[in-house]
DNA sequence: GTGGTCTAGACCACC
DNA sequence: GTGGTCTAGACCACT
């Protein structure tokens, strides 16, 4: 399901964080479905358990996933995932536009990205 | 000038290389325009003098600044910018993307905050 | 290991990074070998580690190692070193050319140079 | 004769030393030509003549000029030239071709540029 | 007075 | 234990 790559400089949680993501964006893990426990996953990658709540926890806090005590990890409804992560991830936008337009990018080779992104499925 | 958020869980000298490109890329310091010493800015912020030549050499690696020994730091030609940041901000410009087309964003919604970056100036 | 020479000119840090390049260069040090670590190589050579950081984080701009927090720093694979590198040694070889050739040294006796060079291994 | 070029990064003594050595290698300087003085120097490009001096005393070192009291500084037979400088820059060639075999530079490569040194003049 | 280097010693995040 | 950040204060080269 996961591959770490232990050659990789950032830390394993962030790299756990953004696979997941991934998953889920992608359309792999959909609504309600369930994440595996945290020993479970800690134990199939032989990693510290504390390092798989740790990516969890961040994912839960950008409103990916919701976590039932004594249930489990689930996959967030979209509809109801954080709106302040999509106010951070516009901003976040404008400025890596403002930096491209200042080091000369033009406005069509922008537009040309994310047309590929929003034609992928 | 520049206001520092000691609560942010970024490092200091990461916080003021960003705000410090603004300046530039807002267009208020043009090519060759002087910053201010490494000390008095260091003593502005009331933080370490090593702090903000960290900060410097940062925006020196990547191209928005050159070091003149005995003379001051200065906004150097966009021209002769590093062209690895450009591929950089390309990637990131992608992910953001992907993520706001899963939560629902609409992309005439991207394109309205592109359009606003080229609008600036 | 390392010998460093107090009274030469240049920066402590730079005689290292110099060091530890030819290691890399020479082949005493392959792909994914681990570097002695920042305190220790400190301790060794009676420096500061701050220098020692400094030493490795110019090698790592050159593309020649990747720090890995909390596990050290690790010798990358040559084909992702950094493409400016090459230009900028080409640049270097060009000049010195040039001055060998004013100064009277022949053609052939560069050639026997590089010869030695690319059979040493 | 000079243009100095006040936005470079390095000494003004080092753009001095390069460009007075340019000159002599690309033969517009001959062996026995008289250097302007210091003093003149110093005045007609507007510094101080101490940074000219060590401009000079730098070339001196190298073998490319010679002193001569109370007379000035002449352009030095190549014959009489630093044989250390030889070996010198024998010595840097070795390293930076040693580099770019590691870096995968193919050997034609360097013997390309090595011929269009060497067919300049 | 400017940037560049170096030291001594501290604290934090990660594993 | 590792690397990463930050402070306080020092000395040097260059203009």
């Amino acid at each position: 399901m996961i591959v770490l790559n232990p050659t990789d400089s950032r830390p394993l949680y962030e790299q756990i964080t953004e696979k997941l993501k991934e998953l889920i964006i992608g359309g792999f893990l959909r609504e309600e479905d369930k994440f595996p426990s945290v020993r479970e996953l800690a134990q199939s990658l032989a990693i510290n358990p504390n390092t798989i709540q740790k990516a969890y926890k961040q994912l839960e806090g950008e409103g990916y996933i919701i976590a039932r005590p004594a249930k489990g990890y689930f996959v967030k409804s979209v509809e109801k995932a954080n709106p302040e992560r999509i106010e951070q991830l516009k901003g976040q936008l404008s400025d890596i536009c403002d930096e491209l337009h200042y080091l000369g990018v033009h406005k069509q080779e922008i537009t040309r990205i994310i047309d590929s992104c929003y034609q992928k499925k």
